[in-house]
DNA sequence: CAAGACTGGTTTGTATTGCAGACTAGTATG
DNA sequence: CATACTAGTCTGCAATACAAACCAGTCTTG
């Protein structure tokens, strides 16, 4: 029925991308403290989003520390982008289309 | 952390209640037509909107055979606005906020 | 009048998944 | 040495969404 992106539907991950689009890229504990998620489930959506190459992980170190940096990819632009689009149609209050209900012969 | 409406953001509900939204009211054929839902499907969404009270549901007859009809309650049409401004609200491209990686020091 | 289709459901069963919290592991600090 | 930080993985629970089966009454038609 409806063409909403599931993987980007979810508010966790809707958050996580809307946050990556307005940000070159963002390391981990940026992406936490912003979105409010525990860190097994950030990591785990992170997952699922690299999993559908929206986003590219570098996992890098900042001296001996881990620093996991996100940036959306060029699939998870373009996949935002069509998610706004949907949702944008969705919503936009759409004109009295037609009278649902058939009233008895 | 999000404060979408989960009850009306799951994709099924959005349709039904966007479709409502520029209606008057809706039979469940043409909501089940429109929304591509099955029945069972259809019929669970909308107790589940009913529940939440941004539905009414009203089942008369259409001479003989069952005819349910439903639509927005005004609590319906609150919510659905105040999700649409929060779904604007994350969509919006917002300008480059801050710097979110602090590097090495 | 019997069979099938239509209206409008309810119930059941499955499969997914979101989520918190526990646990891991290496590094750094007091 | 103990604690805390970064960045996870794993586990287990609870909530859904969904399809499909079933149900009950009505109407249609051969």
């Amino acid at each position: 029925m409806s063409e909403l992106n599931r993987v980007i539907h979810e508010p966790a991950r809707l958050t996580i991308i809307a946050l990556l689009s307005s940000v070159k890229e963002a390391d981990f504990l940026y992406l936490l403290r912003e979105t409010g998620l525990t860190k097994g489930n950030l990591s785990t959506h992170l997952i699922r989003l690299e999993e559908a190459g929206y986003v590219e992980i570098e996992k890098t170190f900042r001296g001996k520390i881990p620093l996991t940096l996100v940036r959306l990819s060029p699939e998870g632009k373009a996949a935002f982008q069509s998610y706004r689009k949907s949702m944008k149609d969705i919503l936009e209050p759409s004109k009295m289309r037609r009278v649902p209900v058939q009233l008895p012969t």
